[in-house]
RNA sequence: GGCGCGUUAGUCUAGUGGUCUAGGACGCUUGGUUCUCAACCAAGAGAUCAGGGGUUCGAAUCCCCUACGCGCUACCA
């Protein structure tokens, strides 16, 4: 049985990274009818987050990413690492270590400075530590000093590290609680983990995971090492350089499906080159011989022209869904407005600013109305001639409108853009708008000749 | 510093020894459509496949070295 999870650490806002490799695991797992676990590893006490857990749980439904197990919390299975550090105690694969903090950091400062490479320097694995205190010591992993230890990855191959660079790094807390590496070995192993698909910062741990393993006399599962994601500047993605909590992108209007979308693209990419696809087309056709371990710079311009994509197609109905969110307008005004507007939505977050004129009164300035080649007093003309004309408009239409406008240019001898964007300004506020005569049959007749009054006062004064 | 991983256009990538005069996508530029914007369509600029050595009849593809980038180097994950 094939199994994945993604363990994340509840110490703030859900992260992109963790919702890639939730995305990467979820696919694998699904792609073998396997199960996905959600596991909460909360055991560094001094940076959890209460709501972080809640948090993780809604941003993995947002982004429609089921677990099939879960979610298991390491802070409920103390008595575990527990239980397994001192077995490794037993069987001489790990031993008590009651150095101080201050000692650690001592003999950390003097390797610096000698150029040694800072690690445990084995105290306590050669000179026993005694008269064990609790809340003393801690729980030590014994390297082999020889040898090397070995271990494949899916994506990247064989890789080793010599024993002699690992670290006897600690295992339990002097609080009693586990460190990462205990933690993961022991919930892996006893939750049938198969496949451990994490970040490539993981890398150079995994060495130690495997001896633990090893110590425990547990089959190994297989390892396979996601590249980071990158900032810009290629450093490890970061809330520094690039919006990184999830809650960020749900807030814009990124859709979850043009996210998870846009995370397939990042180190992985269609066997026949396709860039919008959605979660079931990515698990179909998901393999790890396709996944690249180089490390992918986060492009937001890219995945808003995804969004875009996304949002063009989705269905009137759903994208209604999906706006009232974002917006302060009902359902009826929504779906009014919404097809003068929905090919030029990259987010949801922007719908509100691109329909605005349509629901309140656009600020128009009167230096801003009259063309560049044009007086204030031809403009104020034109106008009133243009507002007579679309106030004998029975049926206010936009093919009526358009049939009342249309002979206008050659009439008042204006350009047809010098008249429409006119009009346009006085009406929306902006020069930037879905076609005119759409613009104007939603705005409504009332409100058109409104604002077309409106210039020609604002002309006079 | 040590160890590990990586290196195809600004960015995401295709490519697994000959079909590559290196393909696609985002972005950018130009043109078309048009009352503006977007969308759409078309065209274009942009990569000596990090550099240097090999192996081979032949290398982006295999090997080695160098450089550079990134990660790890905690009683954090």
């Amino acid at each position: 049985m094939i199994k994945t999870r993604i363990a994340p650490s509840p110490t703030g806002d859900p992260h992109i990274g963790t919702a890639y490799s939730a995305l990467f695991n979820y696919a694998f797992a699904k792609k073998n009818k396997g199960r996905f676990i959600l596991r909460i590893e909360d055991t560094d006490r001094t940076r959890l987050v209460q709501e972080s857990e809640q948090k993780i749980i809604d941003s993995l439904n947002w982004l429609g990413i089921k677990w099939d197990e879960g979610p298991f919390k390491q802070s409920q299975r103390l008595h575990l690492y527990q239980k397994e550090g001192e077995k490794l105690v037993k069987t001489g694969a790990a031993y008590y270590c009651d150095c101080s903090p201050e000692r650690l950091d001592k003999v950390r400062k003097q390797q610096r400075a000698e150029g040694d490479v800072p690690r445990y320097d084995k105290k306590c694995r050669h000179n026993p530590a005694k008269n064990l205190k609790k809340g003393s010591f801690v729980i030590r992993l014994k390297v082999p000093e020889e040898g090397e230890t070995s271990f494949e990855d899916l994506s990247r191959g064989k890789i080793s590290f010599k024993n002699k660079d690992i670290d006897d790094a600690v295992l339990l807390k002097s609080d009693s609680w586990p460190t990462y590496h205990l933690a993961v070995v022991v919930d892996d192993s006893d939750m049938g983990v198969s496949h451990v698909i994490r970040a490539e910062e993981w890398l150079s741990s995994t060495p130690k995971h495997v001896l633990i393993y090893n110590a425990f006399q547990k089959k190994l599962p297989v390892y396979a090492h996601l590249p980071l994601l990158r900032n810009p500047d290629r450093s490890k993605i970061s809330k520094r350089k690039n919006p990184v909590s999830l809650s960020w992108y749900k807030n814009q209007g990124y859709l979850p499906e043009a996210l998870l979308n846009y995370l397939s693209l990042m180190g992985w990419s269609m066997p026949d080159g396709r860039e919008k696809f959605n979660l079931r087309e990515f698990i179909d056709d998901f393999d790890f011989s396709r996944v690249d371990p180089a490390g992918p710079v986060f492009d937001l311009k890219k995945l808003e022209w995804l969004n875009g994509e996304w949002i063009r197609g989705l269905e009137n109905r759903k994208l209604v869904d999906a706006l009232l969110e974002y917006t302060k307008i009902d359902e009826k005004q929504i779906s009014k407005v919404l097809p003068l507007v929905r090919e030029r939505l990259k987010i949801l977050s922007e719908f509100d600013n691109l329909t605005s004129y349509f629901f309140s009164e656009p600020a128009v300035e009167k230096a801003e109305i009259v063309p560049r080649t044009k007086t204030p007093t031809e403009t104020k003309d034109v106008l009133k001639e243009i507002g007579e004309t679309l106030s004998e408009i029975g049926r206010w239409s936009k093919g009526d409108i358009e049939k009342a406008l249309l002979s206008k240019p050659q009439e008042t001898g204006w350009s047809k853009t010098e008249l429409f964007q006119t009009i346009r300004y006085i009406e929306t506020g902006s020069r930037a708008t879905p076609p005119l005569f759409d613009t104007l049959e939603v705005i409504g007749k009332e409100k058109s000749l409104e604002r077309i009054q409106k210039a020609i006062r604002l002309l006079n004064q």
